[in-house]
DNA sequence: TTGACGAATGAACACGTGTTCATTTTACTG
DNA sequence: CAGTAAAATGAACACGTGTTCATTCGTCAA
């Protein structure tokens, strides 16, 4: 109440055009095109600029340039638990790449059940953010287009099999960008060494029961047993989480028949069923029991679990990532394009000889 | 090139405070005073507005709005690796806290060696993030201010013991708002029952050898083990990571005198030095070796590890966390202030009777 | 030297919003 | 009903930048 001024300027303004203009002896314009690339300035005079807007810390204000270029360089990541490993390591490395290209991840959380509060859009939609990566599948992406009008939307985990009315897929082709995972090969080779080493029962541990991804893993898995003679597989209901496959696990040998090989839908759900089997049912993997997981995610190598599973790279995830937004950004126009990720077998020590 | 104009506007333009404004039949100014609470408007106009603005999916333009305000509404969080489990932990719980006050999260990668770009600070700078916390205390807080004048930095991880001159610290108080760990309530409890269980000979396990936050965890256990008559720790190196841990542990067995017990940094540690006692050492966990962690991560409860550790609360963390930054947001001026937090030891299967 | 042409320059405007201030309307008191 | 204080309103300006367009500068050939 009693302060001079509530808004006294104590700490130094921030640095404007206007001010690096003033000291470099050029016009505020000037600044503006030594800063813009594309800009026509004499080489010289903008090194000069440059240089004193070092010593200034100068750098353009974003709010304003974005009001003008209709370009935040924001990219909205919504995701559901940002400390799950999988996600977390995606977006560590996509935080990076984007970084690098002058953009930056501005992160949004949506309900753990992977659904998106209606609200979360229009809130999201004030940042105007140049992009959004959605790691969830429970929003239409017409939903997202309608709100987010000006941002591009990309979504990641669409299975190839799952274009069947669900998803907004015009009869000529995409209506978005999307980056496609191809389960098929890593599923294929886990499923000829778990046979190779006489697996015949195995079970599948599922994701959220309505996750896309985990149903285009289910059906791959399915379809490639088929191929091979074996019978179908086991289905038991997980969600992603450890305490959910440890607890299905239980019951898939107390209450259930058991299994001699479990495919996990993600190798967080594989470390479940891998102390759940070893700790509380007393059996041996991958003795008694073999185990495959899905993603390669850092945990994957330690050695209390030391998981085989199907690795999906997440660098080549990223670069077609970055590569799918910056190819809209600079020309919105261009038809929607898919991208697809190939997956491989890691071969650790959770599939091995029986007995 | 054949194309009728390179800029149609075939999506619907992105809907404006004017537009808003002509359907309500209102004026502009009306608009956003609707969307400003404290603003002086009729309540029932004040709900026809935001009706139409509801049906338009209006919302107003963060950047347009920030170049007037000042108040980006941004927060950035500098982290070295998001995937790291703690770290995105706490910006999981972050995150969610922000968002529900209005804020998002803005992400920004350091090198993993935890020192900072300085050029980062002035691309960071251009966002105008209201606040900063940084995950790492390799960049004096001078110059984070110097750089980000009109954000709020927050440091985290600030141990008590270190402000011998290494950080900014004025005689009569702070310079800039704080939050510490008090390592000393989980770390006792720790040795306690540690010693109860007949370890002598303690091993400490480092973070990276410049991290404040190790170094304070350090020098809480010496000073609490010279108090118990115990000699002081075996110190070996590491990094907060699972792989270092994991060979530091080889060699501090291998080729050092070993340990009843190890204290490790971090959780993350304590498995890698669980895993190579068990799976390399044949040693048994805690029977021929105890091992405590720090921070209670999610993955610590996980029963291949099942680990005795000094927890630090996230929720209390964060609440704190935000508690700071909307109370300088609200007014800069009032002066620096420092929150502490409590830790407390989580007792599970590492540590017990010896033999 | 003149002419012409491309490169560089700066004035003015636009982006979408919050805020100040003078003005008008509403509500309340006597 | 008159009078007054309080509440609500709208015009104009500001925020810091990119961009357009007419103008000026520089260069080189004739």
């Amino acid at each position: 109440m009693t302060d001079p001024k509530p808004d006294t300027p104590e700490r130094p303004q921030r640095a404007t055009a206007e001010m690096v203009a003033r000291i470099a002896k050029v016009s505020r314009v000037a600044v503006s095109r030594a800063f813009n690339p594309d800009a026509s300035i004499k080489p010289e005079k903008r090194a000069h600029i440059l240089d004193v807007a070092q010593t200034l810390g100068y750098a353009p204000d974003r709010a304003a340039r974005a009001l003008v270029t209709r370009r935040s360089h924001l990219v909205g990541v919504i995701v559901p638990d940002v400390w799950s490993p999988w996600e977390s390591q995606e977006i560590d490395v996509l935080t990076a790449a984007l970084q690098n290209e002058g953009f930056a991840t501005l992160l949004f959380k949506t309900r753990t059940d992977y659904s998106i509060d209606p609200t979360l859009l229009t809130y999201m939609r004030g940042f105007n953010p140049d992009s959004v990566i959605a790691f969830t599948e429970n929003v239409r992406p017409r939903t997202l287009t309608k709100v987010l009008d000006r941002a591009v939307p990309i979504y990641i985990d669409y299975p190839q099999t799952a274009g069947d009315g669900y998803w907004d897929r015009e009869d000529e082709g995409l209506l978005f960008d999307r980056l496609n995972i191809l389960t098929r090969g890593g599923i294929e080779q886990a499923v000829a060494m778990m046979q190779g080493y006489g697996a015949r029962r195995i079970a599948y541990l599922s994701g959220l029961s309505r996750s896309l991804a985990s149903v285009a893993r289910e059906e791959t898995l399915r379809s490639i047993m088929r191929e091979r003679g074996l019978p179908d597989p086991v289905l038991f209901p997980g969600d992603f989480t450890y305490d959910t496959a440890y607890s299905a696990t239980l019951d898939l040998f107390r209450l259930g028949d058991g299994a001699d090989a479990i495919f996990a839908a993600n190798d967080v759900g594989a470390f479940g069923i891998i102390d759940a089997l070893r700790h509380e049912l007393n059996l041996r993997v991958p003795e008694d029991v073999m185990v495959v997981g899905f993603d390669d995610i850092q945990q994957a190598h330690w050695k209390s679990y030391n998981l085989t599973t199907v690795k999906v790279d997440i660098d080549q995830r990223v670069q077609a990532l970055v590569r799918l937004i910056l190819r809209r950004l600079k020309n919105p126009h261009v038809p929607p394009m898919e991208e697809t990720i190939a997956t491989r077998l890691v071969v650790r020590g959770t599939v091995g000889k029986r007995g």
